[in-house]
DNA sequence: TGAATTGTTGACCCTTCAGTCAACTTGAAT
DNA sequence: ATTCAAGTTGACTGAAGGGTCAACAATTCA
């Protein structure tokens, strides 16, 4: 018994995470947003609550996008642990300029906020597991095989990273 | 004749690089910056142009003074590749919640100005060679040897963007 | 048709931003 | 002591930042 929505909420949401994809979460302003979104101001905070908030859910929707399919890869059970991992890295865009969300905003807005620092460890976190439990049969010292999860983990980081140096990066 | 600088140009770049490395280019304020340069704000612009080129300075001086005693480690000839790689990594601080100004900037600023990431990218690329040249005994095919340098620089960014997501990291 | 409810709009708020500048201070040279 | 070049100061500027809100529009129910 009310006006109904005029816009998709998760159309809108996937237009914000491109746009702090690309630009990262200090850079990205409320107009660029909600430009992108096509909404205006008030129905962007009535929805989606602060600047913050937005980050953090557009955040949520990369990783449900982009994170857990390569953590799907990495814990598939009727393949073998080295399959899994190449199969992980070959899933891994070759010229993607803006990099991954998650990890540039490790190295960014994780930083100075305390709450988005924790949800990107945690994500890290699943990550590592999911190389660990990839390095199962690899590995009988548990130890060695956690060191390498963490050494695929941070591969993984800094390929991503890098890809936001190449030639062809946007902006 | 005229009057003498009341402030040492270095100290104070000194001061800008380590906001600049803890908060990041766009988070870095003017006001930030003048506090903890210990200068007004007539004084950074007649001594370092604008806020870009004073971040283009600091991180010269962060290369100078961080990333080229990295590459000496790797490039020495008196030591053997392998021992110049292990050196590399262990000079590596373990716990540094601020990472790495030249990764972070990678994954931030490079994103959105081109000749920040021109600079980053030449840096990279430096790392990347002296990882090779330390390679050039353990590899006889030289595009497995520049792939393997490619991983090394990438597990370095890793591990430095990496460290920015850690418990003690402040902010 | 009219009341009630809820989404939408965009002008407006204060703050902070990067950057400027005219007045002022300093010290060397005369 | 006076002059003068050059460093210093901090108030000021216009733009842009994130966030708010009262008026308005669209729908449902009676």
């Amino acid at each position: 018994m009310a006006r109904p929505y005029s816009f998709d909420p998760e159309v809108a949401l996937e237009a914000a995470m491109n746009v702090f994809w690309r630009d990262g979460y200090d850079l990205a302003s409320l107009s660029q947003l909600q430009s992108a979104m096509g909404i205006q101001r008030g129905s962007l905070y009535q929805e989606f609550g602060s600047k913050k908030e937005l980050f953090l859910k557009a955040l949520n929707r990369y990783i449900v996008q982009f994170v857990d399919p390569g953590i799907v890869l990495l814990t598939q059970s009727c393949v073998s642990g080295q399959e899994r991992i190449r199969a992980f890295f070959d899933s891994v865009p070759k010229q993607e300029p803006r990099g991954c969300l998650l990890c540039n905003s490790a190295a960014g807005v994780a930083g100075t906020d305390a709450e988005v620092r924790q949800v990107i460890s945690e994500q890290l976190g699943r990550l590592r597991n999911a190389f660990d439990s990839a390095l199962i049969d690899a590995f009988d010292d548990q130890n060695a095989r956690k060191t390498e999860a963490e050494r695929l983990t941070q591969l993984y980081i800094g390929k991503r990273v890098e890809a936001r140096t190449m030639i062809g990066a946007s902006g």
